[in-house]
DNA sequence: TATTAAGCGAGACGGTACGTCACGTCTTAGG
DNA sequence: CCTAAGACGTGACGTACCGTCTCGCTTAATA
């Protein structure tokens, strides 16, 4: 996740990084997001709320964006662990809860600063694979369990099903500012699912 | 598409505006976004370029954000008039040269940047609105010309549909880095048109 | 004086460089000058003082240096205007005022960093060399005066003189930290005056 | 030499210092001097440069200028061993020379940089005594040869005689950056040397 | 022989200032 | 009121050095 943690045991010679500045830059640099959002985000700031010197946070992260993205990885945007035993319902709670989350999050808010930073500098997209691929592991699992409930078939594309539909709350948020309530939520997973193969259980509402 | 140009006809006091300042701006902007892209798009270079004082711009468009995205615009990324006859072959041309165009040309590039900027500047949102609206055009004639042939239901949520289809691709674009090649966005729409109640004619592929 | 006067009436276009912010600069300097020393004489806090932005002391100075001289410059270190009627007398109290300036003034404090800084940047001479003729503006009226009187031989190398009587306190000052009292001013013109020429009057001590 | 040097015999517990880091760090201090001049005389490039860590530098000087005036003094920049068998132009000819190496040698060109330090740092001036007093021993010893010879009465105020003499030509190297050719010290000396009672031999110009 | 205290190269640390850059506004003279 | 030019205050950027501290290791003299 840092973007200089080695994973090899190999020590180098020289006074070895302080493993707590990472966390300490970390925690400050989250602050500083959540009180100044990412406009107020600066460098000389977290620096200042870590207690420690520009020095430190730039040996760790080539740029204001790497610890940016950093920071928004450390502060975590979980999809809830929804399970309520139907697949339908488990996306609608799951991609409304999203939805929210990135209009009311500082971590939300980060995102489009950061998608940007990662259309400009290539090596913010590695990073940003992970910050994804993390927040998508829950919906991934939830996917999963329904196929082995039987509601996809086995051989569904869950990267695909996922793509469409946090692709299309995403930009719902991002894009258009069109809401993302539950009610429209429902109807679109309504009309997505089905063709994916789904044949779930009895409808909520 | 100018910020601040004046539908009324009232002539207001001194020296009007230089309508061929508009042109020259937008075209010098053009050649920097194409040279230095959206990182390297600054007032000052763009006024340089344009022999114009920053103020002339200043006059014209509120921030750079706004005239970054005055210059997408102006440097188009229409969607082609693509008509098959068929709205399943019609759309997966037109998303796959969306996709193509996001990550090929410099109108594509700059929409990161532009989407950060509207997420942090509200007042950036109307513009951005009118950017998507303009580019949506197209499509929504593609699919309410598959309505009038009976392919979709006359009461089909057009808007949705396009957010599907489009969120999704642009998701990939921005976010997963994922390709979105013909193959792909084939599978994609046939995956989403059914649960939209689509009828369509014979499948090309 | 300032780096960046320029002495042609030629107007540039564009906004003209604010007359009054040099003023205010320079001043500000004085401050943080006679307020920190030498080595708290940083851009910054001259700007914060100042109330101006960096890049307006930049645009005048090319350099933490060049500003550091214009300072000391617009201190004044005028020898005082001593006339006692006898070149020798004139002398020594001047030349112990000159020690003790050196010691004691901000501005007498600058000197061995300017000229360390002279040494390094050949473009600081010129207003090292502006500094010190200002400087000897006034003894040089004294050995003048003394040479109307007769003291003096009319051919009298005045710049030698003074820049051994000078040099010699100057370097007592700056490197051996050896005394530059009244009585050894006195004793070393005594040694030295005679040697030009010097035909004195009675002489006080 | 060394600022730290213990000249007590007495041997303190643990592993002794390296003798040869001394003179290795002082070489390397003299390269760096002589490629970047005193502005790039860092101690971590002379730290890189002689292969040693930082703190093994400043156990041996207390700071970065203690370090460059050792350099300095490593360097050399004795007065030639003149002696003509007369004082007139034993002074002529060392002065002159001085001169000479004031502009032409690194270790002249470190002086102005000294100086500025010693009157920020009291603690760099007892350095700048010692290196000085150096410079002065073999004038020193000319001075005596000539009171010796009857040149000069034994009473003379040797060090005032060397201020004046030594003053004024660095006087002229780092203030004014007049000529110190050797027609100008010869009549200088000249000037100055009957003030101090000289009754020297035949002139050799 | 084992212990111990200090030296060693390497380099991270908290600071502080540097000089640059871009923003969006303001001030000129002139059209 | 517009124009081109460019100075203005603001504030962050990323870099460079300072002098100190902390690693694991090495080197003697002491116990």
């Amino acid at each position: 996740m840092t973007a200089a943690s080695s994973a090899d045991g190999e020590r180098r010679p020289g006074r070895p990084r302080d493993a707590r500045a990472d966390a300490t830059i970390l925690e400050a640099a989250v602050d500083v997001l959540a009180d100044k959002g990412p406009g107020g985000f600066t460098v000389d700031e977290v620096a200042a709320r870590a207690g420690c010197g520009k020095a430190t946070i730039y040996r760790r992260w080539r740029s204001r964006s790497a610890l940016l993205l950093a920071t928004a990885n450390h502060m975590g945007l979980e999809a809830p662990a929804v399970d309520t035993g139907n697949l339908r319902d488990d996306l609608v709670e799951m991609l409304t809860s999203l939805g929210a989350k990135m209009r009311d999050t500082a971590s939300g808010r980060i995102l489009p600063g950061v998608i940007a930073e990662a259309s400009v500098r290539p090596e913010m997209r590695e990073v940003l694979a992970t910050f994804v691929s993390d927040r998508r592991a829950t919906p991934l699992a939830m996917v999963r369990r329904a196929i082995g409930r039987g509601e996809l078939p086995p051989d569904t594309d869950v990267e695909s099903l996922l793509d469409v539909l946090a692709g299309t709350v995403i930009y719902r948020e991002l894009v258009t500012y069109a809401p993302t309530d539950e009610e429209w939520v429902a109807a679109m997973v309504d009309r997505v699912l089905p063709g994916f193969g789904w044949s779930g259980g009895a409808r909520r509402t």
